[in-house]
DNA sequence: CACCTTGATAGGCAACGCCTATGATGCGAG
DNA sequence: CTCGCATCATAGGCGTTGCCTATCAAGGTG
C-alpha cells in the first residue's frame, strides 16, 4: 500500500467522480482507476460504487478512509516537521561548558551569537571536562568547550583562542609588588581546585607537580578559590576571562611570565551532521575573543 | 514520500544499525540505504549520525519519527479495518421495509438470517415505496422489501414471494358467511390506507378505482385499518402475512377469488457491489416463504 | 599489518506507475 | 430509436523506481 494511493482514494471519495478526481489529483483518469482497483484488490473491499453518472463510496470506503486521512495527515505532519528542521543553523543546539570558563565566557558570547545565528537555540550544559565527553559521546550533548585535546578518533575539535592564566594574589601578599610574577614562585602557597577540574591539573602543571600537595584546601568552584585567596589563605592561577570577577573579588592580579595559559577549543563528533552549526558557532566564539587575546597578550608586556 | 520509507525509517531507528535493520526489514542493506539517503534529500535533514559503529538518530529524526509511527499506524489500522469488512455477509447491512409488510415479515424472517448469515447486521428501516426508493438511490439503504416494481435503470430487484390479499369482515357482516369473496364483493364499502401505503393502490385496483372513493377515513396504518374494520366500519382487503394479527384483532378472513395478491420484491441499486448480501438474503426470505406460498394457495382453494 | 565490520556505491533487472488510445456501458436529446 | 456525450475500464508502451549482488572505502581490532 501507499500514500500516493490513499491520496486519491481521498481525492475519489471528495469528487465522487473519477475523472475531477484525477484532474484534482495531477493524473489521468485511467491512472486513478488502475490504482484505486488494485487498491480495492488488495483491501479485498469494494471502495466506490461505480455508475456512468458518479463514484459513491461505499460503506467500507467510509469507515477505510478516516485512517487514510489520518496517515495523509501525519505524513503531512512529517514533511512540515521536517522542513521546520532544514537549517541546521536553527533549532536546538546542546553544547557543554567546562565549569571555569562557563560563567565568563557565556555573558560575552550570548549576543553575538544570537545575533549572527538568531535561529540557533544554544543550550548551555555545565559540567566538568570528563563529563562533558561523556555526554558528548553519548549524543546527549551537540558540542562542547574543553581547554583540553579531545582524544579518540571519534571526537574532533577546533582551537578558538588562548586564554592566558594569570596570577591571583591577596593585595597584601609579598609578591603583589612585582608586575609580572613567574610561576615558581606561586608554587609555594598555591591553592587549587578539586579533582576533575582541567584547571587544576593546567596550574599544577604550570607550577610543579608537587604544588598544592600541602594544601588541604582543594576549592570545589573558581569562585570559592578566589574567595579564598582573597581571604588570605594563599595564592591561585586563574584563567584570563576570570580576571573581571577576580578584580571585584578583592584580588590582586598579575600577568605571568612566559605568558603559561590553556587553549578553549570546540569540540564535536566526528560524524556529527550539524557540523555547520558547529562551525559557525566558533566563528562566532573567536570573532569575540580576538580582541581579547590580543588585549591580554598586551597587558602580559 | 512512501510508507516503505517510513517503515525503513523505523526500522534504522530501532535498531540504529543499517544492517541489523535491513535484516528486519527483509531487504538488503544498500536498498535500505539508499532509501534512506533519499528520504533525508527529501526531506531535507541528516536523520542518522553514521559511524563504523552504528548509525544514531538525529534530534531531527527524533523529531519526526512520531509522525513516522503515526503514519504507519495509521495504515495498519486501515489495512485492519478493511480487513473486517472484506466478506460481503458481513456488517451492517440496512435493509428498507414498507410498512404493511415489516412487522409481519420481520419476525419471520429474523432467525433463519441470523442463522444463515450470523455475521450480517440487518438494520431494517420502515417508511413507504417513494421514501426507500429515494433513501436507495442516495445510497442511505442497501436493499428494500418492496411489493411493487421498480422503475429507473439504476434499480433492479427480484420477486422473493407471492403474498395473497385476503377479504377482512366484520364478524356479522353479511360476506363472512361465504366461504370465498368475489373482490367486486368488497368495493361497496371497503376502506383503505392514506395515500402513499402501495397497499392503498393495489387494494383499490383489485376491487375497481372508484371503491372506497366514498369512505371518508383514510386509516394510516394497517393496525388501524383492521380495527376500524373491527368496529365495523367496513370492509377491507389485507395482506396474507396480517391474516394472524387481523385474526387477533377479530376479524373474519376469507380467501378472495382469483387469488389476487402482490409480489414481494428485493430491490437494491444495479451497481451496489454487496449483490451477494442482497442474494442471501433474498434466498434466506423466499425460502422461509416458500411454505407460507404454497400454504396460502391451499387455502385459497 | 591483515582482517572484520560498518555504511556507501555501481550496474543490472524486474516491477510499478503513468501516459495515450481505445473500449464498453449507460443516459439523454433530437 | 438512434446518435452523441458522458461515465469508468482496458490495453500497450515507456520511463522511473526499488531491489538485488558485487564491490568499495573507512575504522577499529587482533
Amino acid at each position: 500500500m501507499n500514500l500516493r494511493d490513499l491520496r486519491y482514494l481521498l481525492a475519489v471519495t471528495e469528487h465522487e467522480h473519477f475523472g475531477r478526481a484525477a484532474k484534482a489529483s495531477g493524473v489521468s483518469q485511467p491512472t486513478l482507476s488502475v490504482q484505486i482497483r488494485k487498491l480495492e484488490d488488495q483491501l479485498g473491499v469494494i471502495l466506490f460504487e461505480r455508475s456512468s453518472k458518479q463514484a459513491a463510496p461505499t460503506a467500507a470506503c467510509l469507515q477505510v478512509i478516516d485512517h487514510a486521512r489520518d496517515a495523509v495527515a501525519a505524513t503531512e505532519a512529517l514533511l512540515a516537521s521536517a522542513q521546520s528542521l532544514r537549517d541546521p543553523l536553527a533549532g536546538r543546539f546542546r553544547i557543554g561548558i567546562i565549569p571555569t570558563l562557563a560563567p565568563y565566557l557565556l555573558p560575552l558570547i550570548f549576543a553575538p551569537l544570537r545575533e549572527a545565528l538568531p535561529a540557533l537555540e544554544p543550550e548551555p550544559w555545565e559540567d566538568q571536562t570528563d563529563a562533558l565527553l561523556e555526554r558528548l559521546r553519548s549524543h546527549q550533548l551537540d558540542a562542547a568547550l574543553l581547554a583540553t585535546e579531545v582524544d579518540g578518533p571519534d571526537l574532533v575539535s577546533r582551537a578558538l583562542f588562548d586564554e592566558p592564566f594569570l596570577a591571583a594574589l591577596p593585595p597584601d601578599h609579598p609578591l603583589a609588588a612585582r608586575a609580572t610574577v613567574a610561576e615558581a614562585d606561586l608554587s609555594q602557597d598555591i591553592l587549587v581546585l578539586s579533582d576533575g577540574h582541567c584547571l587544576r591539573d593546567q596550574a599544577m602543571e604550570a607550577c610543579g607537580q608537587t604544588a598544592a600537595l600541602g594544601g588541604a584546601l582543594r576549592a570545589s568552584s573558581l569562585p570559592t578559590l578566589m574567595n579564598m585567596v582573597a581571604a588570605g589563605y594563599g595564592t591561585t592561577l586563574i584563567p584570563g576571562l576570570a580576571a573581571g570577577a577576580a578584580q571585584d573579588a578583592g584580588l590582586t592580579l598579575r600577568p605571568l611570565e612566559g605568558r603559561p595559559g590553556r587553549t578553549i577549543r570546540i569540540a564535536w563528533r566526528a560524524h556529527f551532521p550539524r557540523r555547520i552549526a558547529v562551525e559557525a558557532i566558533g566563528d562566532v566564539i573567536a570573532e569575540r575573543l580576538s580582541s581579547f587575546a590580543r588585549g591580554a597578550a598586551a597587558g602580559a608586556v
